[in-house]
RNA sequence: GCCCCCAUCGUCUAGUGGCCCAGGACGCCGCCCUUUCAAGGCGGUAGCGCGGGUUCGAAUCCCGUUGGGGGUACCA
């Protein structure tokens, strides 16, 4: 195989979501396995709905994901600019050259014209596409529309014979011509469109694969059809790229998930804290497997395993739960302690946290941070298990108060704080040890007999291993709040 | 309407004619471990849409059918 060159082209309009992540990560994944070139290129032709906050929104989140890219934005490249708003000579010359050698037409057929013959054709049964009323028109009937005040649109004339390609992941696939129909590559104002900017660009930065989403996979044939005219015309290096239609992924119901569904938003996701590794591990679990028996991988491991061939043509549905699950998998697996530690800092020092963040003390988190590891699903979960650490006042959860603090509590918990308050050692194996005895004293088990302790300090009926946590807050604190809960009881 | 794609447990998948009365993972259920909750260990639940072929033999190949999805723009 030559040089493999392959790219993301996405344009920036909103917040990147989860798709076009799988997307990106399949370029790179192959890029990076054939020690190819990935290029990032920006496709902001549609000024209406392109913004500059979409575009930075789009870097920032490649970079966080660890998606690096070989030529493009901030990093350039042979074949820039790498933003197509910053190339539109170039698709003019093009246009014009197409124009020139009888590849593409003026058309200057009207919207309600052609909405009106779409309509009739689709009554009639037939193809709805254009019906090539514009494809040779005589001067006399272009000067007879353009006395009329038409602006006429360029339009790509189709070749008259079948289109048959090789999709990568789907197999050889033929489109017949009554079925691909001319169709327009540039606006009446003069804008190129997408159907003639994304292949022209491609075949000028020397793209090899064009790896998207099956959304396109109708589209390609007429992409073909232009690379040859393009060819023709001398723009790019000649021949077309192989193709490979990654499967949607799908949302709640039978939908392709949109934009505009919340759970689409890779803002949302990492907000929540899930790991760059385990959200890309996630996503590749979407049309790919790295081996029967393996669910959790590096983005390494699959880099030196991806292979196109083995992506699955079939729709996958988005499971928040498994990637949530392959999330909370690598939090454990994949990060040290120190790691884990720093990772959860963004959250523990947020000026939202529940607690005032001067109140936060990075040694009273770093000693329980190894328990919290194995309890977290994504990185945000943290507050909840440590809050009892930084908030001034106790954590009051009613819920936890009613089944912890059933009648008898009172008396256990007394015994227990007398029993802690004579610790020799404030160590949660002498902690231990006193309520333990608490409990013997009132014929209890200590998984009963920790229960109001665990409340009375914590809040909460579950949480971190209680006396690693006593053992932490320290012998004054959790003194008081027991004194708290037992005023609170017999009050 | 026309064209195209897809089809294995609830979900993601392994499976490319015999190794499959279908394997893994998530979820769910149970048990063990255990200071709660997790983590971990063990076990269980559940599937080849349907109908025809081809073949000694089909989840695997072919045809049809049904179902789902997408395209059909002066959006990308």
């Amino acid at each position: 195989m030559t040089e493999v060159r392959v790219r993301f082209c996405p344009s920036p309009t909103g917040n990147p979501h989860v798709g076009l992540v799988r997307t990106a990560l399949f370029n790179w994944a192959f890029a990076r396995h054939h020690g190819g070139t990935l290029v990032l290129r920006i496709e902001d032709t549609d000024a209406s709905r392109d913004s500059e906050e979409s575009y930075e929104a789009l870097l920032d989140s490649l970079r966080w994901l660890g998606l690096d890219w070989d030529e493009g934005p901030e990093v350039g490249g042979p074949h820039g600019p790498y933003r197509q708003s910053l190339r539109m000579d170039v698709y003019a010359d093009v246009a014009e050259r197409l124009l020139a050698a009888g590849h593409a037409y003026r058309c200057y057929c009207s919207a309600e014209e052609l909405e009106a013959r779409r309509e009739a054709a689709r009554k009639a049964g037939r193809p709805s596409g254009y019906d090539g009323a514009c494809r040779s028109l005589t001067a006399e009937q272009v000067a007879a529309h353009v006395a009329e005040g038409r602006s006429p649109i360029v339009r790509f004339r189709m070749p008259d014979e079948p289109i048959t390609f090789t999709d990568l992941v789907r197999g050889t696939l033929t489109f017949t011509p009554e079925n691909v129909p001319d169709y327009g590559i540039v606006r009446a104002n003069g804008a190129p469109l997408y159907t003639l900017v994304n292949p022209v660009d491609d075949a000028l930065m020397g793209v090899t694969h064009v790896l998207r989403g099956e959304d396109l996979l109708s589209s390609t044939p007429r992409q073909i059809a232009l690379y040859r005219a393009l060819a023709d015309i001398g723009v790019g290096p000649g021949g077309v790229p192989a193709f490979g239609h990654l499967p949607y992924v799908m949302g709640e119901g039978n939908k392709k998930l949109s934009k505009r569904d919340p759970q689409s938003s890779l803002n949302l996701y990492r907000d929540r804290g899930f790991l760059p590794g385990g959200l890309l591990n996630y996503l590749a679990l979407l049309g790919w497997s790295l081996a029967e028996d393996r669910d959790v991988f590096t983005l390494q491991e699959m880099v030196a395993a991806f292979d196109i061939d083995a992506v699955n043509a079939n729709p996958a549905r988005f499971d928040l739960k498994k990637a949530e699950a392959i999330n909370a998998t690598h939090i454990r697996e994949h990060l040290t302690v120190e790691e884990f530690t720093a990772a959860c800092e963004p959250w523990l020092r947020a000026p939202h946290a529940p607690w005032k963040p001067e109140n936060f003390d990075p040694a009273a988190f770093a000693a329980l941070a190894p328990l919290a590891q194995t309890r977290v699903t994504v990185l945000s979960d943290i507050t909840d298990n440590v809050d009892f650490l930084f908030l001034g006042e106790p954590v009051r959860d009613e819920q936890s108060w009613n089944k912890a603090m059933k009648p008898g509590a009172e008396a256990v918990l007394a015994t227990a704080r007398a029993r802690l308050a004579a610790a020799g050692e404030w160590a949660a194996e002498a902690l231990k040890a006193a309520v333990t005895a608490a409990g013997e004293e009132h014929g209890l088990k200590l998984g009963k007999a920790q229960a109001p302790v665990r409340v009375a300090v914590t809040g909460r009926t579950v949480g971190l291993p209680l006396f690693e946590s006593l053992e932490t807050l320290g012998r004054e604190r959790t003194l008081a709040r027991i004194d708290d809960a037992l005023a609170r009881l017999s009050g």
